[in-house]
DNA sequence: CGTTTAATTGAAAGCAGTCAAACTATGTGG
DNA sequence: CCACATAGTTTGACTGCTTTCAATTAAACG
């Protein structure tokens, strides 16, 4: 186990940690709770880009590069550790596997987004919607939170929205969809997946992408 | 300078480099021509992740994750050099300017895909044309294949819809489109970017997220 | 020069967006 | 603990961007 330089913050929903342009001192660990980042159009449109949870590191651009090219915004109230942008190239530099972690975690990051990328560019809708679901359990067990399949959509209806590329109000639409077909049962947010393939080959999810096993291979 | 054991290899447009799935011995550069990532659908819609000019390495992802979660082709006739898989691992825990190489090009990988996913999920069919067409601009530019606004497109317009998530047919029209508004001229595939503010305005485009400074830093 | 591959054009259909209003939760202060 | 305010969700009617299907033209290639 090895130590890092670090200061612990709490944030409330929706408070920026980081904004794009910016160049701040520290990266981000998320300790509780969920964090994304998100990029706007010049139109104002937003997209989020992805969500994180506890353990991830949030931004090692900062760390590593000169300027943030998305912002970084609470999901819910959580914890971050801010570990100053020195301090992890320090570290990195004098433990080879620390960098290798860091590496592997920012290519399981990018393929993510390639998936992300594939949904929004190729998929219709409800493929999109129900392929977000299946990340989300699978993302969330393995994360240690709560069983498979049955856990508290941790964001609004507009927020999924704004990670699919579609409007909150054809959210909406879709999953009283979801529910009538039996696929999902919902209360409020909590949503448990009633039939786990149906929805898995609805949504076309192959768990491939989240290299689950090579996470676990290099813990940070 | 330093040397990384390799071999090189002379492609064929088209051909396949890695398919999704594989778990290849080594990883790419490119040493010239141009060369794609591509994802695929379960029902056989593609999408164009990303695209590789000369010099820059296309799958760190075999060198240190177990399984390739794209298919990597390539776009014309190309040259590619071959590095084992352990080779790249052992001379970036040797020597820290090139582990921190490697992962300042992956965080770069991410803020370009980070950006299509914006572009494909929250811009038009038109400002998400531009939008490429002012990127790949600058990148070959930046990477020494002439001069701004002045090339050939390396690719079809089938393949062009495959970056941004649209059918060739709507290209085909999004193309003749620009060149009447006279924002482009075009003869076969070549193409000149007639009027380069207004193109970047319809495109909503800020090259920030090339992070081109931040590659010059650190090359290879 | 013939054959294959790529690009253009037109007409029609459909998925998801927009606008608007009603309804339901959630939360806060009196 | 209720009343009110705010935030989030549902539902309906209508619009429009992009796709689909199909046929033609142009370019590239051997």
């Amino acid at each position: 186990m090895l130590s890092l330089r670090h200061t612990v913050q709490t944030v409330e929903r929706r408070s920026y940690l980081v904004r794009e342009g910016e160049h701040p001192a520290e990266s981000r660990i998320v300790l509780s709770g969920f964090v994304f980042r998100q990029k706007l159009t010049g139109a104002g449109a937003r997209e989020i880009v992805s969500v994180h949870l506890p353990g991830e590191i949030v931004d090692l651009h900062n760390s590593f590069l000169t300027v943030a090219d998305h912002s970084i915004q609470a999901l819910t109230r959580a914890e971050v550790a801010l570990v100053p942008r020195a301090e992890l190239a320090d570290v990195a530099a004098r433990h080879i596997q620390v960098a290798r972690a860091l590496l592997v975690e920012t290519l399981i990051d990018g393929s993510i987004l390639k998936e992300w990328l594939l949904n929004a560019a190729r998929r219709n809708s409800s493929a999109r919607l129900a392929h977000l679901l299946c990340e989300l359990a699978m993302r969330l067990r393995a994360a240690g939170l709560g069983e498979l399949g049955r856990y508290r959509i941790p964001m609004t209806q507009e927020e999924l929205a704004d990670c699919l590329g579609l409007t909150q109000v054809h959210v909406s639409r879709l999953l009283s969809g979801f529910e009538k077909q039996g696929l999902i049962e919902r209360a409020g947010r909590d949503i448990g997946i009633s039939r786990w393939q149906p929805l898995v080959n609805l949504a076309d999810f192959d768990p491939t992408y989240l290299h689950l096993f090579d996470a676990e291979a290099y813990p940070a």
